[in-house]
DNA sequence: TGTACATCAGTGAACGCGCGTTCACTGATGTAC
DNA sequence: TGTACATCAGTGAACGCGCGTTCACTGATGTAC
């Protein structure tokens, strides 16, 4: 209770959102509801009126947190990158990097990424363009490929979308999907072939303009 | 009631899971309840009671309707391809018509293919192996790709996935993530722009190869 | 330093909603004789 | 062909559930004097 007693919370606020974002983790978006954010800071529901206009507000919080630790996981998973000297391959190992922490987060959060990404389509996305989020961090790595050969001038705005696109549905296929039923193993084989051909074929495209 | 009086239906299995079809169309996977179902039927709810054995067994005919639904109209653009002597060209053809079916029935019938796809993860997956689904039609594809020399051997696996991943993947941000506030228009040049990026990369790394 | 009192952050009870599901029932159907 | 009756497919009312939200309230806090 921090310094204040049980009837005065002292920052609920937050304690509400924490407990949104556990709920949000262990049962995607559809488990984030006032009435369990609630119990679970062992407060009564109305309580949170005091705090948030009302449930789309805590999930608006749930959803955000969500996309924060995904943007989080990515980053790390960018700064672990050992140097790479060449310019090309640099650029590959990031893209790489970025989809992998992308997919690798979908898998060991699926509740957090659910909650990020899926939700009622009649609900308005997030706002994708933060500075440090998933998206924007993918798009400085496309940008960085374009750069270095890897993507045709006229394909620039499909290069973002099919590196998410695949990404993306990769998680889902595994999250929720037909390939949900892999075995863990098999799963990292699928990851590994995809994104090795998702690689392949940048490579290709480079050689086929002419570039080593 | 063709034949039958108001109060004996005659055939409420079918006229449920018709309902249920509609309802799914209109609302997604969450629309699709007994007692919404049998309300659209003017019935009671127990009478559903009679023809299946829960809301499970609803659901369950919902998503299969909406999985036969996409197989169609994927089928109905493949048949509607124009003959390619090439059979390289028609390998690439095939799997664009396939890939584009996929997407556009996303976008047409986003509750439909939410059903098919969307559900909670704790809930099985569909059974996707059946012969005339989405998936055993884009395996098939794949499968013709591979002959034309347009996929290595070690990544055939990957080769599927990765096929299936991409227009998945951006289905699903466009019909719920951050591309959904794409007007139409724009939304026609992404999916040209992915798709056409995604045939070149499999020219190219055919051409890698040696191939013509 | 002590106290009156406004303000703030909670409580507790209740509302209406739609859901899945079960119960005892009744009306319609069709078959045996 | 006519009727008794078993069977089948519905009805109607009710249950408990968890949800979002609102109401009048009360206990704790901290500020003015």
């Amino acid at each position: 209770m921090t310094g204040r007693n049980a009837y005065h919370h002292g920052d609920l606020r937050n304690a509400l959102i924490a407990a949104a974002a556990e709920l949000a983790e262990r049962g995607g978006p559809q488990a984030v509801t006032i009435r369990a954010a609630a119990r679970a800071v062992s407060v009564t529901p109305t309580a949170a009126y005091r705090h948030f206009s009302g449930h789309e507000e805590l999930l608006l919080a749930a959803r955000s947190y969500s996309l924060e630790q995904m943007g989080d996981a990515m980053r790390a998973r960018l700064a672990a990158l050992p140097a790479e000297p060449d310019p090309a391959k640099d650029a590959m190992a990031r893209i790489d990097a970025i989809g992998r922490g992308y997919v690798d987060f979908a898998l060991s959060h699926p509740g957090l990424f659910r909650t990020a990404f899926v939700v009622d389509p009649a609900r308005p996305p997030l706002d994708f363009q933060t500075p440090e989020g998933p998206h924007v961090m993918l798009v400085r790595a496309v940008d960085e490929l374009a750069r270095q050969g890897f993507v045709d001038d006229e394909f620039r705005v499909g290069a973002e979308v099919a590196a998410w696109s695949l990404v993306h549905g990769l998680s889902l296929l595994m999250l929720e999907g037909p390939l949900s039923r892999l075995p863990e193993q098999e799963r990292e084989t699928v990851v590994d072939q995809t994104m090795g051909l998702f690689a392949r074929s940048y490579w290709a495209v480079r050689a086929a303009r002419g570039l080593t």
